[in-house]
DNA sequence: TATATTTGTTAGACATGCCTAACTAAATTA
DNA sequence: TAATTTAGTTAGGCATGTCTAACAAATATA
């Protein structure tokens, strides 16, 4: 058995120490921030994770999922996903409305109810923000991306995905008039603070390097 | 904000209040029962939705839900039987199957996802067991039913709702032939012990009290 | 009506998951 | 290297929701 509260902080593990594949390891702070726990309370769970066989620590030392545990991780990942497609494609959502109702249906336990699901959405690849939904294996079909912090000036790419998954953020990125396969000159880049000046279907915009780097293009 | 466990003695209270007309009051022990606690874990929980207003008791008297507390119960049994029939229609549940999960999914809060869900769905009138769907007023459309057992000998009637839905006896009952809409012919009873002989497709079947209690038919 | 049975309540305990405050170890900086 | 800062741990406490055991009230039965 999982707890909910297990399986969120699973999924933050996987996505400290995954997401990235220059970092493989994550700390308890960083752990607690990112579940808004203090850090106590996350020590306090990692204990009972490793007694469970899901992650693997030592005292003072750094965190990392075992085998087991990022199986369940990706598990929870497939099913956010595959409920903010479903939210998206067939309930009318907006792509900075899913991510909040998909982390609760992310809990669901129900081993056909994910497989229908992921039929009667036509086993989709990517999830509206972009991101890729794992398969029924867990594979992750993983797509090489940049952030458009990265990009060099007079160059033209496209938007692939969002890191930042918050209403708040999307909105704003719909306001640039972004959304995924936008294509996206960078015209200039100021290099005292990172900020750079866009261009979106012939609209220019003026974006801070905290934007530039929560948007993934190829 | 109500809880996980608070929703489901809400939900209980409805239905051991409003399920049958007559009966219009719980008890303790009753309610327990029906959640699979003990009466101390459900007195202590009494207590609690006495505070928030949602119940009304006295110690040692009988328990009935408040207004509020009841359109709370009806919001949580509406989005029930709208999952149950999106696990129905939609991904190839069968009636035995959907019970379970909508018991996890009935607890999901969004507005949006529960007025998409039923637009989706076309503003479905009945769950797959016959059990009719609260609109978003949360107005019942109630349908006058009897139970099997009390069907006269020789009459013939229609199978529209199913009491008991648990997997076993939704599966004993597909066993027996029928389905919502199936026709049922009595043809006899036995009086010492209240079981039924039923024709139903043409094929006879001897069927117990409890089983022709737990059926119900116009 | 006295007694037995059923129904409901209270007290005390426990698991889970969270907190704050105090502390310790590790890493950084002077 | 010593001092300071950052990261991580421990102790103790609290809310929620559950339990068992003991008890009290209400109801049914003799
Ligand atoms: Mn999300
Ligand atoms: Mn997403
Ligand atoms: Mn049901
Ligand atoms: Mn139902």
């Amino acid at each position: 058995m999982v707890s909910q509260a297990e399986e969120n902080y699973l999924k933050a593990l996987f996505h400290l120490t995954s997401d990235i594949p220059e970092k493989t390891e994550a700390g308890t702070n960083e752990l607690a921030d990112m579940l808004d726990v203090t850090p106590a309370t996350a020590n306090n769970m990692l204990k009972k994770l490793k007694e469970k066989g899901w992650v693997s620590y030592e005292k003072y030392g750094k965190i990392s999922l075992t085998d087991k545990g990022r199986v369940l991780a990706v598990e929870i990942i497939r099913k956010h996903r595959l409920w903010e497609t479903f939210l998206y494609e067939k309930l009318n959502f907006t792509w900075d409305e899913v991510h909040e109702v998909a982390e609760q249906l992310e809990h669901i336990q129900s081993v056909k109810l994910v497989q229908q699901l992921e039929k009667f959405l036509d086993f989709p690849e990517i999830d509206p923000h972009g991101d890729p939904i794992p398969n029924e294996k867990g594979e992750i079909r993983f797509i090489k991306r940049k952030t458009l912090a990265e990009i060099e000036e007079s160059k033209t790419c496209k938007l692939v995905a969002v890191k930042d998954n918050s209403s708040s953020f999307l909105q704003y990125v719909v306001k640039l008039g972004l959304g995924l396969s936008s294509k996206i000159k960078v015209l200039g880049r100021r290099e005292f603070d990172g900020s750079m000046e866009i261009e979106v279907n012939k609209v220019r915009s003026s974006i801070s390097k905290k934007v530039a780097q929560n948007l993934l293009v190829v």
